[in-house]
DNA sequence: GCCGTTTTCGGCCCGACTGTTTTCAGTCG
């Protein structure tokens, strides 16, 4: 996938040439960039497919963008791009990832005292020689010297799963509050995004004051960045930035319309606003001077003669045309889910027993699991053999009959060898209920051919993690997703959605492009402990964003039709 | 640089907070 860095050289592009006070293309460039980190599919696929053309189709993207792309995709470079930066050599990534930091602010400190990095900057903080700048002060070196040593921290993002207690935590210390009348939680967590930067919190109050003081004050918080009567910003002690905005109840509709983005979303909103005579904005949409909605988003997007889009799908990526049209689809539900199946118990390298894990996910309201431990070569500690296998395969009967409503299936995480077989031999795995492989080495060989073999084996059901992504850690390892989704259709195997917090594998535009595909998907926490039961929330929720309905994942179905669709 | 069932030219989403200013530019989301 090209796309990142794409996005990145045209955003670099948008930053130089705001730096060099350039108007109106810096957005071009950023819209671009920001159109094509949200692409379902690759840029490179799309060029090589539809040449330029293809590349022109993309919202944001006209001729000389396209062929900036098509000069990245040949050569690997942008001439343009380089030609810019021998002018300002300046690292605008850097500079501007410190707080307080813009391009205009790193433009000045460029022209006045040849600031070019981080390191320049310190030395000139060190030096005084900020605060003799008209705009800056004492105040603002403070403040940047400060902030320096989050930088590190705060490019990090965080994975969703470890978001969620965090965020409990602060939602529950907010609803002691009296004072607060109703609260949720916006932005990229309420979008359920795979990862997380900071969190947006929502409440409405008669009583700005006392929510904002208490909330700065809350255990946890590690500096306050920015307080305001309808806005805080503060840093937890965590490194994760929560931004808290404070509105009256009767505009909470179109507040947490608009908190909830994402940006692209909220801009395509706008415009549509816009273009019916409306203005729109977190206080409401307005006709003129008069609030026409305000109240729920529901009412908002009816006035704009569209369904509501749920946060999951608000990426611009097709939502708002499906629900002008009144096409969305009725995604799937948590209520929906009727088993895990992806679980791991202390046989191999997990925490608890099976009847451990059995007992939490029947508290859950779970119909079923399968216990998937790993097999054979596989380093990992305690890795399974033929013969401890066929022993768990006996235990888990026991089992059964000791917790009843909820029923375990025997199942394993088989290893899948370089040459795409299992490390188990078939004649084990055909008595296993549910049998996930997945690639565990070689992850920098393209695997296509690997995984593909390996889907055609029938005992194989479902390939877990299926690009091997580990967040912030490992790439995907390269594959040819097209024709993994045709073999997986053709031999009827299920592609994993693993929503272990680190994993996130698949990830949302490769679950939208196995739903166009009409490939069966299966959401398997990696559950290696009772407190990983909880993991499922991210993984429905990243179900969701990639457009998921009930009949596209192997966890809505019966036990029955599930063990038939084994077979 | 991009885009258009009002436009192929003339516009580009909107508002809060901060630090520095004496009314606002820059940054951020």
């Amino acid at each position: 996938m090209k796309n990142k860095q794409v996005a990145k050289l045209l955003r670099e592009i948008g930053d130089l040439l705001e730096l060099r006070d350039v108007k109106f293309k810096p957005y071009a460039y950023k819209k671009a960039a920001m159109a094509i980190e949200s692409l379902s599919k690759d840029v490179s696929s799309i060029y090589k497919e539809e040449g330029l053309k293809g590349l022109k189709k993309i919202s944001g993207v006209g001729q000389s963008i396209a062929e900036k792309i098509e000069e990245f995709l040949k050569t690997g470079k942008i001439k343009y791009l380089e030609k810019e930066k021998k002018e300002l050599p300046v690292d605008i990534d850097e500079l501007t990832a410190i707080e307080g930091m813009g391009v205009k602010k790193v433009q000045k400190l460029y022209k006045k005292l040849k600031v070019k990095s981080v390191a320049d900057l310190k030395k000139a903080i060190k030096q005084k020689k900020i605060r003799r700048i008209a705009g800056f002060g004492e105040k603002s070196e403070e403040r940047m010297l400060e902030s320096m040593s989050f930088v590190k921290k705060t490019k990090k993002r965080m994975p969703i799963g470890y978001i969620f207690p965090i965020v409990s935590d602060l939602v529950k210390q907010l609803k002691q509050l009296k004072q607060v009348q109703k609260i949720d939680v916006a932005g990229s967590v309420r979008r359920m995004k795979e990862t997380v930067g900071d969190v947006d919190i929502l409440v409405a109050t008669k009583n700005p004051k006392v929510v904002m003081d208490s909330f700065t004050k809350f255990k946890g918080v590690k500096r306050v960045i920015a307080k305001g009567a309808t806005r805080s910003s503060v840093r937890l002690e965590t490194g994760i930035q929560v931004d808290i905005r404070v509105i009256p109840l009767n505009i909470y509709g179109s507040a947490l319309q608009y908190f909830t983005g994402s940006k692209a979303h909220s801009i395509a909103v706008r415009k549509i606003a816009m273009k019916k005579g409306y203005k729109l904005s977190e206080y409401g949409l307005f006709k003129g001077k008069k609030v026409i909605a305000s109240r729920t988003e529901e009412e908002i997007y009816r006035k704009l003669g569209m369904q509501c889009p749920p946060p999951e799908l608000r990426e611009d990526t097709g939502e708002i045309e499906a629900a002008q049209k009144k096409k969305l689809p009725t995604l799937v539900n948590p209520k929906d889910i009727k088993g895990d199946l992806h679980v791991h118990s202390k046989w191999s390298d997990g925490t608890n027993t099976i009847k451990e894990m059995a007992q939490a996910y029947k508290k859950a309201g779970y119909k079923y699991i399968a216990i998937t431990e790993h097999t054979g070569s596989l380093k990992i500690a305690k890795a399974l053999d033929s013969k401890r296998l066929l022993k768990q395969v006996a235990e888990i009967k026991k089992i059964n009959r000791q917790v009843p409503g909820i029923r375990i299936l025997s199942g394993c995480e088989v290893n899948i060898k370089a040459d795409g077989n299992p490390d188990i031999s078939d004649k084990i795995l055909k008595q296993l209920d549910i049998v996930v492989a997945a690639v565990h080495s070689g992850f920098r060989s393209n695997n296509t051919k690997r995984i593909i073999k390996a889907m055609e084996n029938p005992n194989i059901d479902i390939i877990g993690h299926p690009t091997g992504v580990l967040i912030g850690k490992r790439a995907p390892y390269s594959l040819n997703f097209d024709n993994i989704l045709d073999a997986a259709k053709s031999s009827k195997t299920a592609l994993e959605i693993n929503c272990f917090p680190t994993r996130m594998d698949l990830g949302t535009f490769h679950i939208k492009e196995a739903v166009d595909a009409k490939v069966m998907l299966a959401i398997g926490t990696d559950a290696h402990s009772v407190d990983h039961v909880r993991f499922m929330a991210s993984g429905i929720g990243l179900a969701r964003r990639g457009w998921c309905s009930k009949g596209n994942l192997l966890n809505t179905m019966t036990i029955e039709r599930l063990k038939k669709w084994a077979r």
